[in-house]
DNA sequence: TACACTTATTGTATTTTATACAAAATGTTA
DNA sequence: TAACATTTTGTATAAAATACAATAAGTGTA
């Protein structure tokens, strides 16, 4: 296509009017994954309308003329789980011309991380039914969502390594072991406990409480507390998990 | 917004006609480095019309609704420096309601990484002029360039610790010094000589050839070239500089 | 109470990697 | 041939990763 067909950019003479581009929609979809117990879900919806009728897929929306892109992600996660304040991030655009039966969409991934029992998504109107689906084992998903996943579940190793995602899934005292399995889940990896804990013994952001566990039926273990604040310096200073 | 607006998902009961939706464009702007003897610079263009006429910016384009994302990407790269075969990364999706002037446009940014003394890009009908400018020295840029562009430094410095986006930045063959060199610049940090090439020096991917430079006044380095296949299959078991 | 049991926590010895710095090598140039 | 500039190799030390063992602190049970 030659440089010329542009409009918007000021060279007129041999261009698509300007009201042809106007034509397209943008959508989200939200890779809202869930982790408890040393498990690593997926929130999927089953459409409840064409296309795609009863296929199941990521939950996602158009997004309105009026809208931020950022806006319109967490409406879409507000509509299904109630929740607020859960960290998003902007995965990746997938902008495929037959990405869409109804037109031109493209559409923006992101990417959130909730504890998957403290949360009960209801159905809605556009969903027939909503699901946790082990990332393990997830059904035939209605248009590139599949894509879509499989970029997101890298995206996610990576993110918590970097960002404090996590600061939704782990109860708000806990201990080096969960935090540990954790990551076991999310990288797919084994860790030495004792190196483990070593390796996290000088980070200023895990706050040692004078408490432990109760009714455990052995050593109870100390119990822990995030202080974001510091995360957020030491990451801003570079930090970065190295497992 | 309630969930019931919408309609792409099936409800159309207070739903805003799907038509509306369908009135937006999208666009893509390239954030072209440009790395040559340890400098860093982008690639601007002087805007030819409005709005922001004569104002700096990013070369992008709208996106034609027959074409996807990643064509448009390269289609506005080829335009401008008349390269193909550039490796282009997607770096983020800006989509503020009001970020364009003349209606709702979100922006997909896409980065590449060029030797610019290679390049001679040509202005056109869109572009008054171009011209590579330090990354330390960036002038007033038109839209939300500025905030695209400070991303995209940030993306890059990742990138090239775990991508061959830099393999067209080097010569064919090149000295361990020049690679270290694009290394401290894009990083902007310093590495001992001695131990940089000891880092190196096990890299399956670095073929040593039987060659040394000519014509310098000092010790001739060995020459080095890059094995792409081996680089990417590094990069697939999980291979990443730690520099 | 004493002892088994389970997991938490600390420790230690070994290997590997990072770091700082120096020495030697190899071309050009005067 | 010696000065020069950079490459290349080496070495000594410090730091970090790893494997694995020992000890601690609860619960449950004889």
């Amino acid at each position: 296509m030659p440089a010329s067909r542009s409009l918007i950019q000021g060279d007129d003479m041999y261009a698509i009017p300007i009201r042809d581009f106007f034509k397209s929609a943008f959508s989200v979809d939200c890779v809202i994954f869930g982790y408890h117990a040393g498990e690593l879900k997926v929130l999927l919806i089953q459409r409840g309308s064409e296309p795609f009728e009863n296929f199941w897929a990521l939950p996602g929306d158009l997004v309105y003329p009026d809208e931020d892109l950022d806006s319109a992600a967490n409406r879409v996660l507000m509509d299904l789980t109630s929740l607020t304040d859960i960290p998003i991030r902007q995965v990746h655009t997938f902008g495929k011309v037959d990405r869409h039966p109804l037109g031109r969409v493209i559409t923006v991934a992101y990417l959130a991380l909730v504890e998957f029992t403290e949360l009960s998504p209801h159905a809605s109107s556009w969903a027939r039914q909503t699901r946790w689906h082990p990332i393990s084992r997830i059904p035939r998903l209605a248009f590139d969502h599949k894509e879509i996943l499989d970029r997101s579940v890298l995206d996610l190793k990576t993110l918590v390594l970097t960002e404090d995602i996590w600061s939704k899934v782990l109860p708000e005292k806990f201990t080096l072991t969960q935090f540990q399995e954790f990551f076991e889940c999310v990288l797919n990896k084994r860790f030495d406990k004792g190196n483990f804990r070593k390796k996290l013994s000088g980070a200023p952001f895990l706050r040692q409480l004078n408490e432990t566990q109760k009714n455990v039926s052995h050593r109870p273990s100390l119990l822990y507390s995030l202080d974001r604040k510091k995360f957020q310096s030491a990451r801003a200073k570079g930090f970065a998990f190295d497992f």
